[in-house]
DNA sequence: ATCGAAGTTCGATAGCCGTCGTACTATGGA
DNA sequence: TCCATAGTACGACGGCTATCGAACTTCGAT
């Protein structure tokens, strides 16, 4: 058995506009982002339908944790990522709810 | 004497979400914005203080007339821009007051 | 112990884009 | 008319990054 652990993240003062804004200016992570935001519980990256190969996939995730938009721990050999809903809320309210609600 | 003209961009329903990020995810026009939303009356490019070129300034305020961030009019020589605050907080209520809200 | 599944990391590549200088247009003033 | 000012357009260049395949790791199951 394994423990689950969260992979590293930037504490929430340390999360950037700059850096957000940028990793959600890219159409696969936008896809990323609106999966997450159907699925509160967390996925798997795995269960995301993209474009793309794992290898690639696994890139962008790394991008969006590294910028504080999303958090991932593990399960098994699985790796659950979720919205840093609460964090972005915070720091900018209203930006979460204004991306998700352009249609699709 | 000159007539005053709109530049080209796009209507409120053709704007995308993507671009509208894209355009966003960058320091230098982030800072544009930011000037921008201290200026609601609109502003010259030229009178915003920006670490770039001319040209460069050109370049990124097209970006952001394009993906339907600000609106430019001509007076005289001068091309004055402001942020599309109505069409932006109809289309992504929030999104713009999240971003001007983070810390600079 | 072996295997398969999930996912990451690394190196390489190709395309995008931010930057600049230069040339150009257009407007207004002398 | 001539010139200065405000800004754009274009071409070039360099760096960033999205993409992939291949090798590797980790875990669970058989």
């Amino acid at each position: 058995m394994s423990i689950s652990k969260v992979l590293p993240q930037p504490d929430r003062e340390e999360i950037r506009v700059e850096a957000v804004l940028q990793a959600l200016g890219e159409p696969v992570r936008l896809q990323i982002i609106r999966a997450l935001a159907d699925a509160p519980e967390g996925i798997a990256c795995g269960d995301i339908d993209l474009p793309v190969t794992a290898s690639t996939r696994a890139h962008h995730l790394r991008m969006l944790r590294e910028a504080g938009v999303l958090t991932t721990h593990t399960e098994g050999t699985r790796r659950i990522s979720t919205l840093r809903r609460a964090d972005l809320d915070t720091l900018y309210p209203g930006l979460l709810t204004g991306i998700l609600s352009a249609q699709r």
